[in-house]
DNA sequence: TTACGGATTGCACGCAAGTGCAACTCGATG
DNA sequence: CATCGAGTTGCACTTGCGTGCAATCCGTAA
């Protein structure tokens, strides 16, 4: 119940002693307005505190302004990092943000789209879970533009932006030869999505080439705290691991605490461990740890710069996949070969 | 340049075979229609993937649905909890939010609820900076509400939330002295918000109290790499200080690892820290930091309770602010007294 | 002076919804 | 059979804005 309404191009007209269509033009670009009206228009605006009304805008042009971000696990580091980047992006492009988050409750990325249809965003980014096909058709069916971040989907039609995750799960198995490390292990969490998969596929395979078995755990979520379940886990098996890369930094950051704290073991000297993502933590001397850096920026620049060209449907297939390259960050959680 | 169209309530209503005003009274919950009616209109709905315009329907009822959320360092742990919690608790209360980041730029709060007040938002609420305060006059004018959280504004109008701060600074030098602390000292950053003022004073004036000094050193934001500058200052210090408040966990963390790797302290043994926030590395076995948690949950409550009920404005200015206690929350970083 | 052309302006319509009001249907009651 | 009343339905108007079209203004050239 506002007391009081916003106010209008109309009452601005008015007191300009204009048409409203005045004022109108004066606040669209490229429309034929005199300086004079212009002038006078601008002068009642301020007086009276007018801002256009993007709803109404949005209604006439077919094209609200709004991008749709879809996201679980907001509350962690790397998802956190790349949300700040693609709203400071989203903003400067002349986007503005709208926020869905989906951790709690299921098919609700399916709820989510369905929120910004709704809201006739021009976009949708979906940085956690995979759209039902259906809904993802109504939304390009809409005129919707459709960007999946790391989400390796197959459907035709939305931008995919995914990382070189399996080479750089080969990367990490030869330096952790390199280092002299005889048993290698992988640690998991159970959520499966396509990117943790890669590392691993890719870890695994390298490692074999090279004559090395891969241990393999799997458990809970890409937390700390799972994290410390699987270094208690792996650090008890008879022939313990001495080179493993975690899926995840707060995998990393929780394995490699426990195993410090708990096995006393001394990082790099016993045991090396490499991680993924690169969040701030990685980089405190607690951690130290030598990591794959997330390309954050360049991420939210693909997406929004094929958000803001408008992403032609006619364009072919392959320019709605990119694949971007994870960066190898040297710190010293894994001896120098 | 949408190729298609979204679907309208015109359309459903050709398909259905009734009038428009049908379709709208479907969709509008008390609204007055056969069942019969209803169940073509919703068939019709489903088979042609219609959903109702929230922007033609905020035009409409001068009521769009929309919380912004203007908010800077977005990527910091306490932030990004906090903004998880708000949205979810919105999107509960069927808001939904809309993100406005004030990282870059100047002045940039104002501009922020300028977006608001032109997509109409029903409110906002402002987790960084303040807002001037003519702006702030022309959102209540406009019938927006507004909640500052963490601000300590004496502007009428909007819901201010804020915590026992100088209370917590208190308790923090209290434990310093029975865990035997002789030499105090408070790790600000140079940013000085209330908040963190708060806590310095009820630090200084307890400590007093109780007879001791407090040596208060201010650098930087409040980050990891301030803490670590902080400690070098204040640990090469002829008279070193052995029980250290640093206003923000983050700030903790750095002086934590500074102090541990550069300097070879033993926590708590030869150093007692205390931080404020309670982020999820607080709790990290590395850190084991004692603290004072946030009330993320009941700040989201309380904004979230306060927006839906549409907060009178005639109801008396002591229902605008509500003082939320922070509880402390014990771990390894303090000496048992 | 008159005609021409470019720039401005206003009218009216459309976008996609919600809603008051009047007309309508239909069953029950007098 | 006429009347009443509750429940539906559709018309028409409203919200704030953009824009095509026609009318108007003004300066300049014939």
């Amino acid at each position: 119940m506002p007391s009081k309404l916003f106010v209008s191009a109309q009452e601005v007209a008015e007191r300009a002693g204009v048409s409203r269509s005045a004022v109108s033009r004066t606040f669209t670009p490229g429309a034929s307005v005199s300086a004079d009206t212009r002038r006078r228009v601008l002068e009642a605006a301020e007086a009276l505190g007018y801002h256009v009304n993007h709803l109404a805008r949005g209604l006439m042009r077919n094209e609200s302004g709004i991008v749709c971000l879809i996201v679980s696990d907001v509350a962690t580091p790397y998802r956190s990092a790349l949300l700040r980047e693609l709203t400071i992006q989203l903003q400067n492009a002349g986007k503005v943000a709208m926020f869905v988050n989906t951790d709690r409750s299921d098919g609700s990325v399916d709820r989510a789209l369905q929120q910004a249809i709704r809201y006739r965003a021009d976009a949708s980014i979906i940085l956690s879970g995979l759209p039902d096909k259906s809904i993802t058709q109504l939304c390009l069916r809409s005129g919707q533009r459709l960007v999946l971040i790391n989400r390796d989907d197959d459907q035709p039609g939305p931008l995919k932006i995914n990382l070189d995750d399996y080479e750089s799960g080969g990367r990490v198995a030869t330096a952790f030869v390199r280092a002299g490390c005889k048993t290698l292990a992988f640690a998991n969490s159970e959520a499966g999505t396509p990117s943790l998969m890669g590392r691993e596929r890719g870890f695994i395979a390298a490692a074999t080439k090279l004559g090395l078995e891969v241990v393999v755990e799997r458990y809970g979520s890409t937390g700390y705290e799972a994290g410390r379940v699987l270094a208690q886990r792996m650090l008890t098996r008879a022939e313990r691991p001495d080179g493993v890369f975690c899926a995840t930094d707060l995998l990393a950051c929780g394995f490699m605490d426990a195993a410090r704290h708990q096995f006393g073991l001394s990082i790099p000297d016993q045991l090396c461990v490499a991680g993924f993502d690169d969040i701030e933590q990685a980089s405190w001397s607690s951690f130290n740890l030598t990591t794959f850096a997330q390309p954050v920026m360049a991420i939210a620049t693909q997406a929004v710069k094929w958000l803001a060209s408008g992403g032609h449907e006619d364009e072919p297939e392959e320019a709605h996949s990119v694949r971007l390259k994870a960066e190898l960050i040297w710190r010293g959680s894994i001896r120098k070969g």
